[in-house]
DNA sequence: TTTAGGG
DNA sequence: CCCTAAA
C-alpha cells in the first residue's frame, strides 16, 4: 500500500470568503509518486490550479520565493492577462523573488511547515491590476516582519478615499514604506499614500508530510479541466483517485470534508479543533450582524493620522509565539507600522512624550453573503458599504498594553504604564467591533454562533461552493466539521440562486477557518514579561491570604496590591497556588529566589486553615 | 468580572 | 503565566 500525504491548504487572502466553509484546511490530494522527476512542478500546477480559481482579472499567482531574474515566469501564471499593461505595470512585484518555475526551490520551505495551527507559508496573489476593496480585506502580511507592505486598511476603502480622511486624532502615521502603484491609489485623493500592492496570500501548509516531495499530478496540469490526485491521508492510507476539477475554467473546488484531522472541540463557543500537534484552533468564528449599512469615512474616525501615511504589514503571523489571544476572533490583520505620538504632548517636555510603533491592528473580518445572482457591482458596492460601514461605525480603537486590554480611558498614559517607548511596554492597539453580538437569523437556536467580529457573508454559491447557509449555519459543529465542505455533485447541485434583491447582509462564520488564529488573532498579545514574585510581594501576600483568606481573590488584590497594576487577582490566585506547592515541595526542587521558611510555613498554615472552614462552608450546605 | 483549576 | 469554564 502506498503511503499517503495529506495536503492541507490554508487560504487566506482577500478570497478567504469564497472558500468554502471550513476550507481553511481543505485538503486536496494530490499524487503521490516519489519517484516522479517533476514532482516540484507538478506540485506547482496544482496549487495554481487550486489558487488560481480565486484569482481575480489580472491576478497572478505567485509563490514566496521566487527569484528576480525569473520575473517572467511569473507571467506564466497569470490566469487571466491583463489588459491594460500600464497598469500592469504599475504594480511591482513587491517581493523580491520570483518564481521560479522550473525547480520550485522557494517551495521548499514550506516542507517545514507541518503543524496547521503554526501559520504556513503562503502564496501570493499580486495584483496586476488594481485591487478592488474586497480584494484588500483579508490581507494577511507577509511572512518576514518589515518584508514588504500590503495594501491593508486603505484597501478597504478603496473608492472611499477622499482628502482629509486621514486627519483626525492627534497621531502621527509616519510612511514606513511606500510603494509606487497607481493602481492602488485611492480615487479620492491620497496622493501621499502610497501602497504596495501585495495582498492576499495562500496559505500552504502541510499537514505531516511534506508538501511537494511527494507530489505528482496524474492529470494535466491546471490548464486542464480535472486532476487527478491521489494522496496518503494521516493514518496512511491510500486516498485513490480524487479529482479536482480546474477551478480555472469550472471555479468549483473540491475539498475534503474531512478538514484537517481534528476532532474534538470545546464547546465554548467557538468551537475549536485540536490537530495534531495538539494545538487547538478556532473552527469558527462568532458572528456578528451587521447593521444598517451608512457610509462613513473609515479615516475619520481613525485614530491615526498624519501628512505621512503608509502602511506596512509585518509579520508576526508566523510568530512562535501566537497563542494567545484575547478571545475575539478578528481578522487577519492589517498591520500598520507607524509612528504616533502622545495625543497630548507636553510642549517643551520631551520626556513626557511617548513613541509608539504601531505595529498592527487588528480588524475583525468581515464576510459577506450575496446572492449568486447579483450583479458584480452589487457585490463591490455591498462590500463597500459593508466595510465602510463597520470601518465607519462599528470599529473603536482598542488598546492592548502587556497583552491586557486598557479599559479605563481616563486614565493617563503614565498611571496605565504606556509611558516608556512603545517598543517596550508591549503596546499594541486594534480595531474592534463597537458592537457585539450579533446573530444570524437562522442560527438563533445555535450557541456559538455570534460573534466579535463583525462578517458578511460571502455566499458561499458565489463561488461555487454549495452551501446552504441556512443549513451550514445550523448544524452543529461536529456535522459542520465533517459534512461543511460538499463534495462536488453537491456542489454542482446547488444553483439555486437567492433572491436576486439586495444582498443580504448576514452573518456566518464563512471563517469556520481561522485566519485569526492562526495568524492574525493572536499576534499582538504577546505573553506577559514575567515578574516573579518578591520576597516582600509574597508577603504582602500571604499576609492578605491570613487575612482574607483564600478565594476572595480580587479583594486581596484590592488589599494588597492594589497599586501594583502588573499584579491582578488571577496572578495572584496563581502565585498562591504555587506558593503552596513551593512550600509542599522539599526545598532542594525549589527555584527562583528562596522564599523565607517562614513565610512558607505560613502559607501552609494559611492554607490549611482556609481549607478547613471552606470543608466547613461545604458541609454547612450541601447542594451537591 | 471573578473564581477556580488545568495547562 | 495562560486559558477558560462556571458562577
Amino acid at each position: 500500500m502506498v503511503s499517503q500525504t495529506r495536503l492541507e491548504y490554508g487560504f487566506i487572502g482577500y478570497q478567504v470568503p469564497v472558500f468554502p466553509r471550513a476550507s481553511r484546511s481543505a485538503r486536496v490530494r494530490v499524487p503521490n509518486r516519489k519517484n516522479s522527476g517533476n514532482n516540484e512542478k507538478h506540485a506547482f500546477e496544482i496549487l495554481v490550479s487550486v489558487a488560481g480559481d480565486f484569482l481575480q482579472e489580472g491576478e497572478t499567482f505567485v509563490p514566496p520565493n521566487c527569484k528576480k531574474d525569473q520575473q517572467n515566469a511569473c507571467k506564466n501564471l497569470v490566469l487571466k492577462e491583463q489588459e491594460d499593461e500600464s497598469q500592469s505595470s504599475k504594480c511591482n512585484l513587491s517581493d523580491k523573488e520570483t518564481y521560479n518555475e522550473k525547480t520550485l526551490s522557494g517551495y521548499h520551505q514550506i516542507r517545514t511547515v507541518n503543524k496547521f495551527s503554526h501559520a504556513p507559508d503562503r502564496f501570493n496573489l499580486k495584483p496586476y491590476s488594481s485591487l478592488k476593496g474586497f480584494d484588500k480585506l483579508a490581507n494577511v502580511s507577509g511572512r518576514k516582519a518589515n518584508h514588504s507592505s500590503e495594501v491593508g486598511i486603505s484597501s478597504l476603502i478603496s473608492g472611499e478615499f477622499s482628502e482629509g480622511q486621514f486627519e483626525d486624532a492627534g497621531a502621527e502615521l509616519s510612511i514606513i514604506q511606500t510603494v509606487k502603484s497607481g493602481t492602488l491609489q485611492p480615487t479620492g485623493s491620497l496622493d501621499a499614500l502610497e501602497m504596495d500592492c501585495k495582498p492576499p496570500h495562500y496559505f500552504c501548509s502541510g499537514s505531516k508530510t511534506s508538501l511537494f516531495k511527494d507530489w505528482t499530478t496524474l492529470g494535466p496540469s491546471r490548464h486542464s479541466d480535472t486532476i487527478e490526485t491521489v494522496s496518503r491521508d494521516d493514518n496512511g492510507n491510500y486516498v485513490a483517485d480524487q479529482r479536482i476539477k480546474n477551478l480555472s475554467s469550472s471555479r468549483r473546488w473540491r475539498v475534503s470534508p474531512n478538514l484537517n484531522g481534528g476532532a474534538s472541540f470545546k464547546n465554548d463557543g467557538k468551537r475549536r479543533k485540536i490537530f495534531h500537534d495538539g494545538r487547538t484552533s478556532y473552527s469558527r468564528q462568532r458572528s456578528k450582524r451587521i447593521s444598517p449599512l451608512k457610509r462613513r469615512d473609515f479615516f475619520n474616525q481613525c485614530p491615526f493620522s498624519g501628512s505621512d501615511r503608509g502602511f506596512q504589514l509585518d509579520d508576526r503571523f508566523n510568530s512562535a509565539a501566537d497563542k494567545r489571544g484575547d478571545g475575539n476572533n478578528y481578522c487577519a490583520a492589517i498591520r500598520v507600522a507607524s509612528s504616533v505620538t502622545s495625543p497630548h504632548p507636553h510642549p517643551g517636555s520631551r520626556d513626557r512624550n511617548v513613541k509608539l510603533r504601531i505595529k498592527s491592528f487588528k480588524v475583525p473580518e468581515l464576510l459577506v453573503e450575496i446572492p449568486t445572482t447579483a450583479t458584480v457591482g452589487s457585490l463591490k458596492r455591498s462590500v463597500m458599504e459593508a466595510v465602510t460601514t463597520v470601518l465607519g461605525d462599528g470599529l473603536h480603537v482598542g488598546i492592548l498594553l502587556q497583552g491586557k486590554k486598557v479599559r479605563d480611558d481616563s486614565k493617563t498614559l503614565l498611571q496605565t504604564g504606556i509611558s516608556r517607548d512603545g517598543k517596550h511596554c508591549n503596546l499594541g492597539f486594534m480595531l474592534e467591533p463597537r458592537h457585539a453580538q450579533i446573530k444570524l437569523p437562522w442560527c438563533l437556536g445555535e450557541q456559538g454562533i455570534t460573534s466579535h467580529a463583525t462578517s458578511f457573508t460571502l455566499d458561499p454559491r458565489t463561488s461555487s461552493i454549495s452551501l446552504d447557509p441556512p443549513v451550514a449555519g445550523c448544524i452543529n459543529g461536529a456535522q459542520r466539521d465533517h459534512h461543511l465542505v460538499p463534495s462536488l455533485p453537491n456542489i454542482s447541485a446547488s444553483t439555486t440562486p437567492l433572491p436576486n434583491s439586495v444582498p443580504a447582509i448576514s452573518v456566518e462564520a464563512l471563517a469556520v477557518v481561522p485566519i485569526h488564529h492562526r495568524a492574525g488573532r493572536r499576534e499582538f498579545v504577546q505573553r506577559r514579561i514575567r515578574r516573579p514574585f518578591s520576597v516582600s510581594e509574597v508577603e504582602a501576600l500571604v499576609q492578605a491570604v491570613e487575612k482574607l483568606g483564600t478565594g476572595r481573590w480580587r479583594d486581596v488584590k484590592l488589599h494588597a496590591f492594589d497599586n501594583a497594576k502588573h499584579r491582578t487577582y488571577v496572578d495572584l490566585k496563581d502565585k498562591w497556588k504555587t506558593l503552596v506547592h513551593t512550600a509542599r515541595i522539599s526545598p532542594q526542587q525549589r527555584r527562583g529566589e528562596p522564599v523565607p521558611l517562614e513565610l512558607l510555613d505560613r502559607v501552609l498554615a494559611v492554607h490549611a486553615y482556609w481549607s478547613q472552614q471552606q470543608a466547613k462552608q461545604q458541609q454547612l450546605k450541601p447542594g451537591v
